[in-house]
DNA sequence: CTTTGGATAATTGTATACAATTATACGATT
DNA sequence: AATCGTATAATTGTATACAATTATCCAAAG
């Protein structure tokens, strides 16, 4: 009985093919699935407890994501994701998280301003008291926001998808107590620029946003994770 | 014939799955399947000859792109695609449109120049003589030299991906013969400003090129598609 | 007439059976 | 020993069977 009293998020309640999807993405980011490695169904289907059909629905959407290749007849295999890989993320992060900041600002909702201010107000408490899990998930939250403001589901759904590939790239890098700080500075100014209707500085401040994120990643912590898997 | 060897997605492969998502996407994107039309696993699988398992297979990655939306128990919904996405497609489009003309002034090889270069000239040729399939061919190609180019996988992804999504529109936008005249010269200045090297003069004109290219389209044509799908 | 209850049908979710394809093992031939 | 060919196993591709859920219909109650 113990087994099934595991918590479980109230979203966890997908479909088995969801849950496969999300869980072999996360054990491929994780890297617990490496590069060229082969995914075998039946391997795990039964890891996870479920019949091959759900993984391989499973398997298709990783396919489309990028993080696998399916050769027909043979095998899923799995594609990675490389240092280059990450930078290229950030560059292009970096240019739409601009737009999406200038897309904010024009169409922001009065609730979604107060809740961006009570996001850097409770990000500055959490970050005095090093509470570096809150911080975190502060810090999602506030792109989501972002990402909801700017009012155009295909801008949303894209950063989303990215956001969520470097997700665990970024943990570490929040962790470092400066980053953090400096982190939330930039979310408090991005946040002036949207709640002063100035949607240049909003995109040029957001922009730079994603690229000191990047540099700090790489100045502490990207090597060791993909030092192995670096192409450039 | 012209070439086949235009690299392809990794879903184009012959798998029955492949082929059914296919199908329905083109259905989607030309209007045959319409917004909050639901989609019956059983339907589909009969018109196109197969059973449900690669029907469901063709949902879960249409989900992913955004077409439908798969509710738990109940269906698959068309989502469609309404003016504004279009829209925001091309902004986001410029955006990175310009940054792989960047790269791609970087990391062109010499193979890629040339075609490119041979790509214009072909362009000018059918230009005159007023063939636009050739035409809509040789502006497809043209884009995936550029994505080819600029060394990036995920940008690469992420520019095909969009470029699909909006082809239908483009076709009716390049019969318009002024229109195709004048992205030729646009094709021939990015070509020539990768060629001399200049990354930022590179970036700017595809930057502009994909906003011209969504103005005429709206001057002619987007209108009498999305009119009954119009949000904004 | 509207509403409600439940039987029935339709549809999706999952597992399994079977076919097609590919990988592997192993002996025969050279 | 190396190579080839074939039998066998393993794996993927597809279809179907069964379970779970949802939609529909219709009669009876108010």
């Amino acid at each position: 009985m113990s087994k099934y009293d595991v918590k479980q998020e109230v979203t966890d309640n997908f479909s088995l093919s969801g849950r496969v999807f999300h869980n072999i993405r996360e054990d491929i980011l994780n890297g617990k699935y490496k590069e060229n490695d082969e995914l075998r169904e039946v391997a795990i289907g039964e890891e996870l407890g479920v019949s091959r059909t759900p993984v391989r629905e499973a398997f298709r959407q990783l396919e489309l994501e990028g993080l696998i290749q399916i050769v027909p007849n043979k095998g899923a295999y799995v594609t990675g994701i490389t240092r280059k890989d990450v930078q290229d993320i950030y560059m292009i992060r970096s240019l739409l998280e601009g737009l999406c900041a200038r897309w904010a600002t024009e169409n922001i909702t009065e609730e979604q301003m107060a809740e961006m201010e009570e996001n850097i107000f409770l990000s500055k408490f959490h970050a005095e008291k090093g509470h570096y899990d809150q911080l975190a998930e502060l810090d999602n939250r506030f792109h989501e926001i972002m990402y909801e403001a700017c009012n155009s589901k295909m801008l949303e759904h894209q950063l989303r998808d990215f956001h969520q590939y470097v997700l665990r790239v970024r943990k570490k890098t929040l962790s470092n107590v400066n980053r953090g700080r400096k982190s939330n500075e930039e979310h408090e100014q991005i946040m002036e620029a949207i709640k002063a209707k100035d949607g240049d500085r909003a995109q040029a401040l957001a922009n730079a946003h994603m690229i000191n994120a990047y540099n700090n990643m790489v100045k502490n912590g990207l090597n060791e994770d993909f030092g192995e898997k670096a192409q450039d």
